[in-house]
DNA sequence: AGCGTACCGTACCGTACGGTACGCTCAGTA
DNA sequence: TACTGAGCGTACCGTACGGTACGGTACGCT
């Protein structure tokens, strides 16, 4: 039997690593020119080997997806009692990270790949994406709403709603205008400040003074 | 010289009109099954009459995407005064017309071919994509947030940044949602609670009582 | 009637790409 | 040294698809 590295979730490899990198690489580089060939250059092995690691392109594509999910999870680390100043930074820190993966090329190149797929359904890299994506973010999220609202800072009746109206804020036409490949680059002085309005307006929203 | 409907901005006529609604039919019935056999099957036409017309693969797609773009288009009406009740049906309206079209399964299927054509920069789908949808709105938007702002009901600096933060307490995660591949479908009723609640947050944040 | 134009249907061509086969090298092992 | 297996490079196959060519038909126009 072989090491396929996508009917199993093992972890890839260091080699394996590195061809998913290539993968990405070349999806970053031109998003139409990601061929099997291709992927076999860049990466200094042979097609055999790809196929016998990950099945076939989708295997590939799919493997590449979660790989790059993986780096993306920070630690979750459980919010206790908040003030008023610590929440605003928390909240401030999702948005700020959460717009420098959005508007970073490799998410942009990724998103289209996964995007493109979701038209015709083989294996869902979308649901892959979206899981390690926007569901992930809320997860993380919605604790740190949840643990304002036990401190009386946040009022709201539905943490999942709170949520999305975070992430409104704070995306707004962002990512569509990036997907559909304006050019819309972002400084991490404009990131900051886009990061702090959109809080701000949160606050203002589901904000309480405390009692 | 043949009638070019790529190349010139001539309207496409009835017949070509047909060739493009079967363009959108297969987009929306198959993303990936949109060849140009498939296209000339289901218009009843010769492929070589496609390449008279679109010249080729891609103009064939910007002329569908313009069609499509002409479509959407409503009538322009400037508002003049405005009272708070007719500023919020105004942009209720503009909500809720926005949230059909990303709803729509004509929408999330031409963003997607044009989203991954942006990846490979040829003829920018994705362009004509951003001025007709996101660009469009906005300049519908403008004007009337510019009124609500002269009638003393608003209060804002910047009309394009209040117009971002509105875009973005509308559409949320939805359209990501749906072009990642979530079934996700926003019933009539849903999507006028879900407008209702953005133009709600929006005047919580820029409206003003009138003095 | 004769001719041109527009168009349909279909056959065809070239190429790009997913997937497979095979020979070669080289490290590890005994 | 001989054997094994992983993996590189390359050649190859089949097919799908963009694009072209061509015969046939219907409909003007003169």
């Amino acid at each position: 039997m072989q090491t396929s590295a996508t009917a199993e979730q093992e972890a890839p490899s260091a080699r394996q690593q590195a061809v998913l990198d290539a993968v990405l690489g070349l999806m970053v580089a031109d998003g139409d020119q990601l061929t099997m060939d291709a992927v076999a250059r860049r990466a200094s092995c042979s097609k055999e080997t790809l196929y016998k690691w990950f099945g076939d392109r989708d295997g590939l594509l799919t493997a590449t997806v979660r790989w790059q999910a993986s780096r993306v999870h920070a630690g979750y680390d459980a919010a206790q009692v908040l003030d008023g100043a610590t929440l605003r930074e928390r909240l401030q820190d999702f948005a700020v990270t959460w717009l420098e993966v959005i508007s970073g090329p490799t998410s942009v190149a990724l998103n289209r790949i996964a995007i493109a797929h979701a038209g015709s359904h083989k294996s869902n890299l979308g649901g892959i994406v979206l899981a390690n994506g926007r569901f992930a973010i809320g997860e993380r999220v919605k604790p740190v709403l949840e643990a304002g609202r036990a401190a009386g800072l946040l009022a709201f009746a539905d943490s999942e709603a709170a949520f999305r109206t975070f992430f409104g804020l704070v995306g707004r036409d962002i990512q569509i205008r990036l997907l559909l490949g304006e050019a819309l680059d972002l400084d991490a002085d404009e990131i900051r400040r886009d990061a702090g309005r959109a809080v701000d307006q949160f606050l203002a929203l589901y904000g309480q003074a405390k009692p």
